[in-house]
DNA sequence: GTTTAATGGTTACACTGTAAACATACAGTA
DNA sequence: TACTGTATGTTTACAGTGTAACCATTAAAC
């Protein structure tokens, strides 16, 4: 920051910027996961060194933005689980796994993960798929472990994990004993697993 | 609002408002629940036929209005679940009472809820309070039914709770299949109470 | 009846999102 | 190589926002 580029004659002797959008979306998240809230407009186009309409040429206005961060969010979210699951035998383990993976991504991006749920209510297409294919490991997991209606059994999981994930997010504002929050979200995969665990014990 | 209001020579004769604290915390709530979003600071003041900064006699800023409505959540909350639980014996029962009526104030008001949770980030003495006399009420519906560590097993059924709670809340970008929101709740309230009776048998 | 604290109004300012019109650079075509 | 169209940036403008500083009115206390 307090070094100059020297070789920016050659980076910004350019009318154009290059790459505006990725740009954009990438100062947008480090802003998020720094300031714990998202830029405004203004901030952004300043932060990429550009006029402060410049931003109009990628996304029409702020909630596009919103938008294509809360698509990229479940994108690393699917990506996250099936890195977290793949090569694990065992089914009721390999859930357990995807579980802890979505939640670690929860705690790693609180505020990027309360953007994909809290803020953004879009039916954009791209970001309906990308939310399903983030649900659809949770529904494939479950599957694995022989469940009559995975469908249904996954939203059950889904709220809890939702839930702890953004009770972290959020700060939990209500009195919790003193115990470390990994065994908090143990605690709950635990409840999970244990959930499917005793599903699949009755259908067999 | 075409008819007008004849009387307010009775009303608008004074310079003062009356009780224009309440007045605002009510208009806010209204408009919340109607269009979904708290309305801004100025927008507020209009609502209520008072100058723009006419507010900051009694909230110094826009999150101290966030912090009040807050509050009157929890203390709302906290109101419906004792409603819905005193009177019931069976200690199981009324857990899933409590947290029946829980879900149902979050469906009834998902902005309201939204706001407790999502954007109100403060430390607060009395919205702390607020917050823990209703995890309080879960506590107790908890212990009722002879849990070792009724504090720790609060927090995961209140994970899976605000989950869904929050889920419904924003909207369930997710897909999810036909089934009435009522019985994934329900199925949600059963993981719960199961996961309590389980340990309660452990314990015995 | 005067004083004082509570409550409301006026004005001003920096900042925001966005629309409209204009400028530049690159890519394809002749 | 020169021309042209399209993508991408810039300038300017405007209405709306939160909030600070200062002024006005009222109700209550003495």
């Amino acid at each position: 920051m307090s070094t100059p580029n020297f070789d920016n004659t050659a980076m910004r002797k350019h009318y154009h910027h290059g790459d505006l959008r990725e740009a954009l979306l990438e100062a947008a998240l480090t802003s998020l996961d720094a300031t714990r809230e998202l830029p405004s407009w203004r901030a952004l186009a300043r932060a990429c060194a550009v006029s402060h309409t410049a931003p109009y040429r990628h996304f029409g206005n702020v909630e596009a933005l919103q938008v294509a961060l809360a698509t990229a969010g479940f994108n690393r979210l699917t990506a996250a689980v099936i890195r977290a699951t793949t090569g694990i035998d065992n089914p009721f383990e390999r859930l357990a796994h995807g579980l802890k993976a979505y939640v670690a991504f929860g705690r790693a991006h609180p505020s990027w993960y309360e953007l994909m749920f809290g803020q953004v209510k879009s039916d954009d297409a791209e970001l309906t798929a990308a939310g399903a294919a983030a649900y659809g490991t949770l529904i494939e997991g479950i599957a694995a472990c022989q469940i009559a209606e995975p469908a249904d059994v996954a939203f059950t999981l889904w709220c809890a994990i939702h839930g702890i994930t953004d009770l972290g997010a959020c700060g939990l504002k209500a009195p919790v004993s003193g115990r470390r929050k990994r065994d908090q979200v143990e605690d709950v995969i635990a409840m999970c697993v244990n959930h499917v665990q005793s599903l699949a014990r009755r259908t067999r």
